[in-house]
DNA sequence: CCATTTTATCTTGAGATCAAGATATTTCGA
DNA sequence: TCGAAATATCTTGATCTCAAGATAAAATGG
């Protein structure tokens, strides 16, 4: 009797008529969603970022050497819109962990990159960060975490065509 | 190939030392929770609600006649904080869905009850909303469905030790 | 070669959220 | 009883986000 079942025990008393299973598994996603966000804010913040800025660093760091990539990209990989893209990178910029650099090709574009300090600062947070997530998932096996990996990409694939 | 999995190629070849099994685990929750949040947006804007307001009506709504809770019982459904629950209650107040009324009982207290035009809104936009949450889940058998939300369970108990 | 369209980024304005603190009331303990 | 602690709600200030539009530069095509 979680917190979801008393939900779904609620509307099975008011509303007998409703077909409430896909609302206990939506339920379920989106409350373990903000649990594990949660959880892994503790790591952000331990570093002075929150999951948006850690979102573009770790971007940036794992596009590779010179870990550098244009707003557009930038907007593609998080899935975010332009304006809190440009929020994002003034507020990475002023605490010195980027640096933008104007293209020389095209003079609309610019080129947002990792600092000396961003870098350093990615590379150990990601670490932890890494460590974090295992623990979080620590609740389920392994082979009930590769379970869930596989339906989850399946329902996710409806979404997302996968491409290559 | 999809989006999560190209992140998880790029960090395999940039940290070869990260465990990354969680991470496409959590990455692919969270990213079919923003999917399915889209999803069901769109049945809450052609009400003129959004997620944070149908949430409030929904929860008035189960708890059954008179469809009425204090803000602090609401706080506890919702998991958001007062601030929060005081600027909902006072956008959904000035659309005339819920009203407050003050406890006879306890001067500190408020109780807030659906208008009738708010039972009438969220009396339909429940059962849209919940044949949206079945096509939603469409992707996946009936099995898969019941697979998926055991194994999300067994996760959520170990962030919410079940009572009752 | 120039007008139009497209591209890349930034700006603006509004809404949602939270943490921290303010205010008013009730409860509790000495 | 009365002062302190707890409770219930609201206020304030900051951040994050998005949609829509502004700005500037590059590409296109007649």
């Amino acid at each position: 009797m979680d917190h979801v079942d008393k939900i779904l025990a609620q509307w099975r008393a008011e509303r007998p008529d409703l077909q409430l299973r896909p609302m206990g598994l939506l339920g379920r996603i989106k409350r373990l969603g903000s649990h594990l966000g949660q959880g892994m804010d503790r790591v952000f913040t331990a570093h002075g970022l929150n999951a948006a800025s850690f979102d573009v660093l770790a971007t940036l760091r794992r596009s590779g050497a010179p870990y550098a990539l244009t707003p557009s990209q930038l907007m593609d990989w998080t899935m975010v819109t332009s304006g809190t893209m440009t929020n994002r990178l003034d507020r990475l910029e002023a605490k010195g962990l980027v640096k933008r650099v104007r293209s020389e090709q095209d003079a609309r574009s610019v080129t947002v990159q990792l600092t000396e300090q961003g870098l350093a600062l990615i590379e150990d947070c990601v670490t932890e960060h890494v460590a974090n997530q295992h623990r979080l998932a620590g609740t389920l096996s392994e082979a009930e975490q590769v379970e869930l990996d596989r339906l989850l990409s399946k329902w996710l694939a409806g979404f997302e065509p996968p491409e290559d």
